[in-house]
RNA sequence: GCUUCCGUAGUCCAAUGGAUAGAACACCUCCCUCCGAAGGAGGAGAUGCAGGUUCGAUUCCUGCCGGAAGCACCA
């Protein structure tokens, strides 16, 4: 990549100034004058060697005139930035580059084995919009590992035994429900809960069930237990293939609770116990004192967490391993990581927590179109009706599947466009419209990039450079910063700037696409290499995402 | 109350201590005999308030105002 070697010649000079630790940067400048990479490294550098910022960008740039393979022109500019520009034979190689299959991989990540556990669902609870969240921010960084030289496992934790399930399976097994569905499930959980919070005597009883559960004492409660449990696995599994992941493997708290109850009983110098409970106190640290193993001698999730941690470590070795959750437990998982420290030293570099906030709607109502609460299932069947009858205005086949591809790719698009950590606000409304800065429109540039490869193909017009302008445009310049923007997001495990990325990206496709014809024109195949270019980026960009990549729509 | 996070156009999001704070939706003008109008060209519109650090602050520090989350047997 020239920017690396921009880097690593600027870091030379700095050496040689007697500047060597200087930190700067070399980045895409807002504004195309001021060339295709720009540093501060003068400005920085300036401040140690206390001497003239200009002066310092001065010398460094007369320094590096033709010595950066690709780079025709070197400017000082401003207080003192150093401004890069990329020679014409330079910015016509990275175009052809990006029919390589190796376009937009780097190797941040050479060599490492990194889990990335997402989604985490509840079996005999509703799959909600939160779990969506989830789902793309994690899918989403697991691909950007993998395009960063990562090998990745995907890791899904879904909590199959503890208070909720206890609550459904106590108003379904009242009222005498033994093969339920989904949708009775999730009533039956919603009722439970409501009961336990009114009711002091369903409090104790679902409690009492809670406790039969784990022990797996009573064989009706076992029976629809089972069934109920797979029916959800099972309705999660359809959820992933529509969203597009594959897991590698499955957790259980059913089976990091009883690991966490060894790991707590095994340290009583880190425990101690406390109203019938065994409890961390974390208030000793500044943290929340909480608790590990409830009065009932059940774990809760702190101690399932801890099992969950030696649990992985049995199915798969790894470098580290990326957990992808909401804002909200971060309190707690504090507290985990105490724990960890105190419990496994060795691991507490290895555990590391992908923070997101919530998905909110603007419509406070929660209620979908049907009326019924928002799930995560109710919201892709909206937006797929309100693209299916885009479609069908256009008359296109295959309509099913796609419109599918552009629901699931304008939700995902509303939640990678944002940085870590912020709750998202979701406006179906507005989500619906699938205009704009959106999902679609990524999609609908790619679609609009391939009709026009099939004209060119059936015109039989060959893409080359052997008819490129003197002078090439915005879109090329914007094209070559691919490879970084994907590093970058991978070292942050930050999807959004791939999505911020893209969407500049098509519009500079979009407004050369309507500024004169490729057929026909002047240039027709340096045209048609600049859109086999973009679509080849516009395709691999929306897969690191996530996000569908219809052929039509 | 304590802790943490967040305040950017009317709305919803960007911006690695840097150059004229970028888009989109909504609003106002235009553009489909033409490779796909889910598109394009143009207009108007923003850093909560007050200090501080810095050559330079949306970004770092302090205070205030406003919002969110968490704070013992849920996850």
């Amino acid at each position: 990549m020239i920017r690396g070697a921009i880097h690593a010649a600027i870091k030379e000079e700095l050496i040689s100034l007697g500047a060597p630790d200087v930190s700067f940067v070399v980045e895409r400048p807002g504004e195309m004058s001021h060339g295709d990479y720009a540093s501060n490294a003068a400005l920085s550098a300036a401040k140690v060697l206390k001497r003239n910022p200009r002066e310092v960008a001065e010398e460094i740039a007369k320094k590096l005139e033709n010595k950066i393979d690709g780079i025709e022109k070197i400017e000082v500019a401003g207080a003192g930035f150093i401004n890069f520009f990329i020679s014409h034979q330079a910015l016509l190689r990275e175009v052809a580059n990006t029919q390589q299959d190796s376009w937009g991989k780097n190797d941040a990540y050479a060599n490492k084995t990194v889990m990335v556990e997402y989604t985490d669902p509840n079996p005999f609870k509703e799959f909600h919009i939160g779990h969506l969240m989830g789902n793309a921010i994690g899918e989403s960084i697991a691909r950007l590992l993998e395009w960063s030289g990562a090998e990745v496992i995907r890791a899904n934790y879904q909590g199959d035994v503890g208070p909720h399930v206890a609550k459904a399976m106590f108003v379904l097994l009242e009222q005498q429900i033994e093969n339920p569905t989904i949708a009775q499930i999730s009533l039956a959980y919603v009722e439970g809960a409501k009961r336990y919070e009114e009711h002091s005597a369903d409090k104790a009883a679902i409690d009492a069930l809670n406790k039969k559960i784990y022990d797996q004492s009573d064989e009706r409660v076992n029976a629809l237990y089972k069934k109920g449990r797979a029916l959800s696995l099972k309705h999660f599994e359809e959820l992933y293939k529509i969203l597009g992941t594959k897991f590698n493997l499955y957790f259980f708290e059913s089976e990091s609770g009883p690991k966490g109850l060894e790991i707590v009983k095994a340290h009583p110098e880190v425990f101690e116990h406390s109203d019938g409970a065994t409890i961390f106190r974390g208030e000793n640290y500044g943290l929340h004192t909480r608790v590990f193993v409830n009065s009932q001698g059940l774990p809760t999730y702190e101690a399932k967490e801890l099992g969950l941690i030696e649990t992985k470590l049995e199915k798969s070795a790894f470098d580290f391993s990326i957990t992808v959750t909401a804002n909200e437990i971060k309190d707690y998982f504090d507290v985990i990581r105490k724990v960890i420290e105190l419990v496994f030293p060795d691991l507490t570099d290895k555990i590391l927590v992908r923070f997101h906030g919530f998905l909110r709607l603007t419509t406070g109502k929660m209620s979908s179109r049907k009326g019924n609460v928002v799930t995560g299932e109710s919201l892709l069947e909206d937006l797929t009706e309100e693209a299916e009858a885009k479609m069908r205005e256009r008359k296109l086949a295959n309509t099913d599947e796609i419109a599918q591809q552009v629901a699931v790719g304008a939700i995902k698009y509303a939640v990678l466009k944002q940085g870590a950590g912020r709750d998202i606000i979701f406006d179906p409304e507005r989500s619906l419209s699938l205009e704009g800065d959106s999902g679609p429109y990524l999609q609908y540039a790619h679609t609009r990039s391939l009709s026009l490869l099939r004209a060119a193909n059936k015109a039989g017009i060959e893409a080359s450079v052997v008819d490129a302008p003197a002078e090439v445009g915005a879109l090329e310049r914007m094209l070559i910063h691919y490879p970084e923007v994907v590093e970058r997001a991978a070292k942050e495990l930050e999807p959004h700037y791939v999505t911020t990325y893209l969407t500049e990206l098509a519009a500079a496709f979009n407004s050369w696409y309507a500024s004169g014809r490729v057929i026909g024109g002047k240039h027709e195949q340096y045209g048609v290499l600049l859109v086999q270019a973009v679509e080849q980026t516009l395709k691999k960009g929306l897969q690191v995402l996530g996000i569908p990549v219809p052929e039509e729509m």
